[in-house]
Formats: structure tokens, sequence, C-alpha cells
DNA sequence: AGCGACATATGATTCAAATCATATACCTGC
DNA sequence: GCAGGTATATGATTTGAATCATATGTCGCT
């Protein structure tokens, strides 16, 4: 069955710039909640687009704790292992959930042979450095208030953001609980900071003064 | 005065595949505390990387409150301004430093020319991409142990890191105050988790069982 | 319409990190 | 050698987020 990539790039414009060669060597696998899809040692053979459902990148400690490198609900997963030579990390998936594959070798060398989506490919990891560093900032900082509103700056545009999320989602994607996060939005509101509208939140611009 | 490249990639490995081409486009600025480098608004001429000292890429709230967006004591600092139109934030540097400038143009020209520099340039961002995915899942930890062990095992190698910079700036790497970095760490080696020689600080595999 | 799963929402309590305070060790410039 | 700044270290107290509990709202499915 050939791959929709009409849907697909509705569904996830990342995948735009992916040149026709490479399109044709994609391969689309289902995964189940807690498969164990990769293991360590093993040489990364495919460059993975996760298209739905969760899956982890994680590591386990002498004492058999469970260190997660990476969690990704849709989007590019180890970009790195392109030049890597073997996984230093499980790949397991949290839900259900379907993947997107691309062998490692075409897409090195669409990557070489394509200038053009060499550069959006340059683009799309730039983007992600950016997009991870605020993120960091972001979860330094103390209170659950002051990260919401580091959200919503840095993350809309002139201080307002549409959600395109759950509530809880959003809370653990602040590194808060859902309980912090639906107390502190109310603060907010209530103390005239924010101003919630269903999905969309903006932050209040102070009279005067 | 020229530039001694021989000592700068020995202190920043990382220049390394920065192509003669480019490296003679180079200059070195030295900058003051609290100096405004650029604005928001202004178009990127340059690509920063802090030799030395640290500076922050801040965004104002319209209450007047700071958003850092990044903060760096070296290394690359917005890697996505080679593809921005203008600068989204202010470039504030908290500390008297230096600054390595590659003309913007000059930086995307070696790119698309230089296959080697290109796919070291791809590596360098797969590569910061991994580290931030890592540091964002530890920031999420809630506990001041589990981000140290996290950290060791991440950032180390088989379970133990040499920690090139001091206790106190682990500490704000983790997100976690000082005096909760020295307890913790305390507690841990206390409790035979982890040993700790100066500098070196090591994962204690749970004997026998 | 009724059911089940999950998001939203809020209250009560606990607990761990932040904060404040203080002391010693260490390094660097004079 | 000394002074000033900073890192290391630890104790006492406060505070805010986590946790536990519970209730309502909403959506998809049958």
């Amino acid at each position: 069955m050939p791959i929709d990539w009409e849907k697909l790039t509705g569904e996830h414009p990342v995948l735009g710039p992916i040149p026709g060669a490479l399109r044709d060597l994609a391969r689309i696998r289902a995964f189940k909640k807690e498969q164990r899809l990769y293991r360590p040692g093993q040489p990364p053979e495919d460059m993975l687009f996760v298209l739905s459902g969760e899956i982890r990148l994680v590591r386990h400690t002498p004492s058999g704790a469970e260190i997660v490198l990476q969690r990704s609900r849709g989007g590019f997963v180890a970009e790195a292992s392109l030049d890597a030579q073997t996984y230093h990390c499980d790949v397991v998936p949290t839900t259900d959930g379907r993947l997107l594959l691309f062998p490692r070798s075409a897409f090195v060398a669409a990557l070489e042979n394509d200038p053009v989506f060499n550069r959006a490919w340059i683009r799309l990891l730039a983007r992600e450095v950016r997009r991870l560093r605020a993120q960091s900032e972001r979860l330094s900082l103390k209170s659950a208030a002051d990260r919401i509103l580091h959200y919503i700056e840095a993350e809309g545009n002139n201080g307002a953001i549409l959600l395109n999320q759950t509530r809880k989602s959003w809370a653990a994607e602040l590194g808060l609980t859902h309980e912090v996060m639906y107390r502190t939005l109310r603060q907010l509101r209530e103390h005239g900071d924010i101003v919630i509208d269903g999905e969309k939140i903006g932050l209040c611009v102070p009279t005067g003064e």
C-alpha cells in the first residue's frame, strides 16, 4: 500500500521538504505499547519519525533505574542517529502508534545530493535547538506562574498563544502537575495577568503607567 | 591582529571544522557587561560564537519582565539566525567577555560550498538537539537526586563523569540551588549511591544480586 | 440514552526545595 | 602576606509544588 504523502504532509508539515526519491523509500510501521523497537548496540538502519503515539529513548542504570533521554509525540526522533555508529539506548513506545521509517543511507544521500533538502534540514535542526534552549530556560524557572508566562511569551505571538494541546499535556511540558497548572491559571486570571478564552491565552498589558 | 586559530580550536574544538575561507573573514569582538549588543528588529549580520563570558538572548514582556530565551557560556549562539530575517530578542552580556563573529552570508556560503563543513554543521546541530532533549527530560524530574543521577548517566561515560565546572554552576544547570546540590551530593554519597573523588563522580553498581 | 475514559477543576495535606543565615576553604591580585 | 571575592558546606525556617482525594464536564462509542 503506497503512502499517502498528501495526507501525511498535511498532518506533519515538517515532512514537506522530504524529496521524492526519499519519500519512495519510506515505509510505515505500526508499533504496540511496550514493544521494544531497538536495542543498544544495534546499528541504526533508519531515521525515525513519530506519526502518532509516544515513544521514548531510554537508558538503564546499573541499578536498573530508567533514564529517559527523549520523549517524542510526533516529529523526528534521534536526529543524531544519522552519524551514530550504534544506538546507545532502547527505543520503547509508551502507547500504540505509528512510525515513519527512512533508510538511513538514503537519508544521508538525500542530504548530500539535494541542496534544497539540505538547507531545510539545517533550518529544522536550528529551530529545534532554539525551541529546546528556550524550554530549558523555562524549566529552570522555579515557580509555576513564571513558567506559564515564559511559555506564552516565548512560544506565542505578541504575548498570546493558541494552545494546540490539552492543559494536562501542557502541564507536563512545563514540568508541572496538572493540578498546579489549573490552580495557577486561575490565580493568574483572577489577578489580571492573563486572559483565557478557551484555547486562546494572552498576557494582559498593564493599563496606563 | 590576526586570529590565532590554533589556540582557538584548542580551547573550543567545536570550531575545528570551520573552513579556512570562513576563518579569514571572522573577527573577534570584546564586550562589556550589560552592553546591549543587538536589538530586536535588526537583521542579524553575523553568526555569533561566545569565546568567554556569558551572554543572554532576552525578550521583554509588555509588563517589563525579562524572558531569557537562551543563556550561553561558550559555543554558538542563535544558530537559527542563519535563516532569520531579524532578531526577535535582545543580546545582552551578563559578564565581560569575547565574541567570535562570522559574517552571516559567508557562513551560509561555506555551508553551501563546503560539503565537509556542511556535514560537520549538521552533526553539531544534531548533537546539540540530543543534548538539549536530554536536559529537558532531566529538568522535568522532580527531585534533586533524580536530576543528579540522570545527569551522570546521560552526560557521563559508563556511569561516571568528570565535572569540568564548579558544583555551583552544575547546580544551576540542573535547575537547583547550590545549597540543595551540596546537600544531595552528601546524601547520595552517604547512602552509597555515588562515589565522589574530587572532580570525578561515579554511580555505584549495586554489589551482588 | 447510557457508559466509560479522560480532561477539567478544586480542596486538604505533605514534603522537599527555596530561602535565609553563617562559617570555612580557596584563589587571585595587590 | 593579606584582602576581597567566590566556592564549598551545613543548619534553621518558610513556602510552594506534589500528592491524595473527590467531583463535575466532555467526548466518543454502542
